[in-house]
This record gives structure tokens, C-alpha cells and sequence, in this order.
DNA sequence: AGTGCGATTGACT
DNA sequence: GTCAATCGCACTA
């Protein structure tokens, strides 16, 4: 089920188009403890010449997983308080990526609600920061290759992806009205106002 | 060296 | 619905 990796080949390097592909693939993480795996329902692309993105004044120690080749882990603390998983995208030396913001529980869903300390399925991993902690990412993967070899990577589902909704993203002040957030319309695995998941 | 501020969340009215 | 917690980083001096 959660077998087949996504090679670097078959990412789009257009960071959109990547933000946009990535859309009902499968995150999958593996512990100790078992297998997680999640659909991705949500994302958004921070792209480049974008205000609101991490890397747009050029390579700081922070956003420097961000220029690296596409299909690399960017993870940082926001807000002090919540991790956050990034795919690095385009070209190495070029600073963008995409945010993933949600997903649709499937495998380990029992460890998902030890890690994040509730029963509820929709809230196990509705939201860039809960869904670290429901897979345990953190620090520790930041710059990690998700095409090679690892205990985190992305991999292709099977299945029907759904209708798919684009528009402003969650949360930003600079840039805020590029349409660069892409959802799973009527996904309940959706964060953000429902205004914004029509 | 000091300071302001987030790509959020959870607790509370 | 409102609001404080929390801290690493980037910016200013």
C-alpha cells in the first residue's frame, strides 16, 4: 500500500505544478512503532519572486533546504509552537516549495491519536502543525531526501483524487491574494474556513 | 546585542 | 467567536 516512492523524475518542477501533483499522493512515515501513511488534501506553493515565502530574500540559514534540488524535506518551528513540512521544489540553487497542510488519515491511524492525544480522526492531521506531530516529524528531517531512502517519503495512492479546489492561502499577510492553495473540494480532512473549501 | 514577528494551535467566553 | 502561548530567526544598530 504504501510501497511505491515517488522518484524525483516524476515531480513536477514548476513549483504549482508541483504544489497541484502532490494533491491526493500519500506521505508515508515510518517509526519505530509501525507505518503512518496520509492522503495529501492540502497545499500550498510558496513560489519564486513570492513575498511570502521563506526564501525570498535569498539563502538564510533557515530557508537553505528550500534551494535544495526538488523532493527534499524543508521543516521549521513556527509560531514557536508547531513544525512544518515543506517540499523542497524546482531546480537546486533556485529557494521554493510547497507547504503541505493536511491529510486524510489511512494507515496508523492508532498512532497518530497517541502522538497527538485525541480520538478524532479529522483533527489527527487537519493543519501543517498537527500533522507533524501526528507523524513525529520534526527537526530531524529537515533537508531529508523523500526520494531516497528513508523513514519519510511520498508515494503514489491509488484511487480517485477528487475534485480539486485552488486558491488564496492560509495565514499570510505578503502576497496574499496569488492563488497558490490547493484543496480536496468537500475534503472534511481540510483545514482552514469552510468558506475557503468550495 | 536587542527586538518584533510569524506558512498555528488549543483553551476559553 | 476571541486570544495568549512560545521561540528561533531575520532585521536593525
Amino acid at each position: 500500500m504504501s510501497s511505491s516512492r515517488l522518484a524525483r523524475a516524476e515531480l513536477p518542477i514548476d513549483t504549482a505544478a508541483l504544489a497541484r501533483f502532490l494533491i491526493g499522493k500519500l506521505v508515508v512515515r515510518e517509526t519505530p512503532e509501525g507505518v503512518i501513511s496520509g492522503r495529501i488534501v492540502e497545499t500550498e506553493a510558496y513560489v519564486l519572486g513570492d513575498a511570502a515565502s521563506h526564501a525570498f530574500r535569498g539563502m538564510t540559514p533557515r530557508s537553505r533546504p528550500m534551494f535544495l534540488e526538488r523532493g527534499h524535506a524543508y521543516i521549521y518551528l513556527n509560531y514557536g509552537t508547531s513544525w512544518m513540512l515543506n517540499v523542497s521544489s524546482e531546480a537546486a540553487g533556485i529557494g521554493a516549495g510547497v507547504l503541505i497542510r493536511a491529510l486524510e488519515p489511512l494507515e496508523g491511524v492508532a498512532l497518530m491519536q497517541a502522538h497527538r492525544g485525541t480520538e478524532k480522526l479529522r483533527d489527527l492531521a487537519r493543519g501543517p502543525g498537527r500533522l507533524c506531530k501526528a507523524l513525529q516529524i520534526g527537526p530531524w528531517a529537515n533537508g531529508l531526501d523523500l526520494c531516497q531512502e528513508g523513514p519519510l517519503w511520498l508515494a503514489q495512492a491509488d484511487g480517485e483524487t477528487g475534485d480539486v479546489g485552488q486558491g488564496v492561502r492560509i495565514g499570510i499577510t505578503k502576497d496574499a491574494d496569488r492563488p497558490l492553495r490547493f484543496y480536496v473540494r468537500g475534503s472534511p480532512f481540510v483545514s482552514g474556513p469552510k468558506s475557503l473549501n468550495v
